[in-house]
DNA sequence: ATCATAGGCAAGTGGCGACTTGCCTGTCAA
DNA sequence: TTGACAGGCAAGTCGCCACTTGCCTATGAT
């Protein structure tokens, strides 16, 4: 599992987070329009891929295929070391 | 206030609010004390006060000066916006 | 079979950020 | 008042990352 402080580090990344909650399970395609239309990011298709990637890689999405499409859900699971780490009141502090 | 989340992206500058975290109210050359000896980072003097002055812009850092001295205190509060982004049930999502 | 659609691979470019080096300012102790 | 200590400023280097371009594969409709 990549880092996901990294992931969250660019901004269209978490355009795409925003995109996906807004609904889940969509496809790249659907990613790249809703970040036009929506959030006025205007990236080429494998730009926004390269960053599903990422996001993956960070366990920030998950992906499901199903023939000739791949749908991306989004999972917040990850984003619950940053409460654990600095947020908590009794951390277990200073692990990476 | 700069991004949070950019401020987050480098591995410098999480140690060093695990530092903080460890003992509040430190100056600049202990927490290259502390990086060096419980953290493994060894990076300049400059290099920690650049990293130092991207969190406090970022308004996780908090300052107060003493006759020479500088103490640096942390702030968890733009964290929350995390929280808020995602993990909330009930967001206010997109902003940005 | 053929063509449009959904996605993937790979190489290249440009800019920004992390880090260093060198020097300067300010504060306190002797 | 001079020297040590804490910190700041500015410029330069370097590597990485975001993004593009070009081409390729796979699935499904007609």
């Amino acid at each position: 599992m990549a880092d996901v402080f990294e992931a969250l580090a660019a901004h269209a990344r978490r355009a795409i987070l925003d995109v996906l909650r807004e609904r889940n399970g969509q496809t790249l395609f659907e990613i790249c329009t809703r970040l036009t239309m929506r959030h006025s990011i205007t990236l080429t298709r494998q730009a926004i891929s390269q960053h599903l990637d990422v996001l993956e890689a960070a366990g920030l999405v998950t992906t499901r295929r199903e023939g000739r499409y791949k749908f991306h859900d989004l999972d917040t699971t990850p984003l619950k070391v940053i409460v654990n780490r600095w947020l908590n009141p009794n951390p277990t502090a200073g692990e990476e």
